[in-house]
DNA sequence: TTATTATTCGTGGTATACCATATATGAACC
DNA sequence: GGTTCATATATGGTATACCACGAATAATAA
């Protein structure tokens, strides 16, 4: 059994009793969800993990026929996760480092369009929660509570982007998050770089703050173009 | 028949006999171009437009079963150019004001990025190319072709996220592309937009010219967000 | 043993039949 | 004539059988 069957979960287990609606959505779209999920969690730069997805194997596994499952695979595919090759099999990508490098230079230019936009549209209310994300870490160092920095850490970079109000920018970042969250996660250890970002975010939450809108962009685009300069320097694992 | 199935030419037209691979690239693929194509040259805000799109008839009118016509849709869906509706149909989706407006925002977030990047990566000959592109509107002003300026301001800014040479921003700007561009068209002719918006390429031009990675990011990203401001104020044809 | 050929098997791609249900149609009744 | 209910139809969703092709394996010859 694959590494990622293993990973994904009967969609009905055992069948409650609850009436209702029985599958309010299709079950492309569980598959989906449930893949995109199973994708999420897997350490797809370990050296040791299967990348290989068995078709036929997750339809068994899922309890539904290829149909579904093909349509959600392909929907994966489409998104730059996994690469079908004909009669070989399909295979869960690996981003190299050029890719992932731009990815976060992708990133770097949707966050500071949102932050711009957020300095325009968002409420100072909305502006104010973003301090709250950092409560935790204002007497003891991030250093010592790496894990809960490094979800703070994303979840900060999310909220300025919901602030920027454009669900096209929202939508088109959730993808990119799936791919540059492992790259945050592991460079939040290297080179104190949590102690600088924390930083970084304040000046980013004073410049939405003060409504100084090239301010806040200049920042946040200059704030993330760093960690694409860290990756460069720093992730030779990377291909 | 219906006007999409109308614009739809077969997959395979009276088969020539050319050896060779037969059929490179899958079903699924020709489909998705072909839809594609189709929905890129239907003028999709035409109110006398049929957006419907018969699922069954495509099959027909391409030759092909359900299958891959059924992926290919699946695709533009997620893409967001469809939406299918259960027991209903599937249709073209008309892009609302504000959707429009967002897609401009993060164009003016990507195109800015390339060109910074543009400044640090890009050779001079190819930043040189930037102005033959506009070559035949030196001694004629722009009003007086319309069409082939147009075409050229699109090629200019296609040209300058190439100069990116950011594979990622270039590909995600593609499928934007392809909503812009009915924008970008109708409103060149408003407001003497094309003798301003030349004026505003040929700044870009300079600054790339001189590398100053800030300033050729900061025009570029103002000379598209002034498209944004300017739909927002003309264009309430859209929903 | 090694090289070559034949065969099997696994894979993704495609065609097709069937299903569930919302809508449309029309018949029956008041 | 209008309302209600039963039936038919169309549509997207799903299951399944089959296909073509290449890789892996086995069989065979040198």
């Amino acid at each position: 059994m694959s590494t990622i069957a293993k990973l994904v979960e009967r969609v009905a287990p055992s069948a409650p009793l609850t009436l209702g609606p029985l599958n309010a959505t299709s079950l492309r779209d569980q598959a989906y969800a449930l893949l995109k999920n199973a994708i999420a969690k897997t350490d797809i730069y370990d050296p040791r993990q299967e990348l290989r997805v068995d078709e036929r194997q997750l339809t068994s596994a899922l309890g539904v026929s290829r149909t579904p499952v093909r349509e959600a695979l392909s929907l994966l595919e489409q998104e730059g996760f996994i690469r079908t090759v004909p009669r070989r099999g399909i295979y869960i990508i690996r981003k190299s480092k050029r890719e992932m490098i731009e990815m976060i230079q992708m990133w770097a230019a949707l966050e500071s369009m949102a932050a711009r936009l957020a300095t325009l549209y968002a409420s100072d209310a909305e502006i104010a929660k973003l301090r709250h994300l950092f409560d935790e870490f204002q007497n003891s160092p991030p250093s010592e509570h790496l894990g809960e920095y490094s979800d703070a850490n994303i979840a900060f970079h999310t909220a300025v982007i919901a602030l920027g109000r454009s669900q096209t920018i929202i939508d088109a970042t959730r993808n990119l998050l799936m791919h540059v969250r492992a790259i945050r996660r592991a460079t939040i250890t290297q080179n104190d770089r949590a102690a600088r970002s924390i930083v970084d975010h304040l000046k980013i939450i004073e410049a939405l703050e003060k409504r100084d809108t090239e301010l806040a962009e200049r920042l946040t685009r200059q704030h993330t173009l760093d960690l694409a300069e860290h990756v460069d320097r720093f992730c030779d694992f990377l291909g």
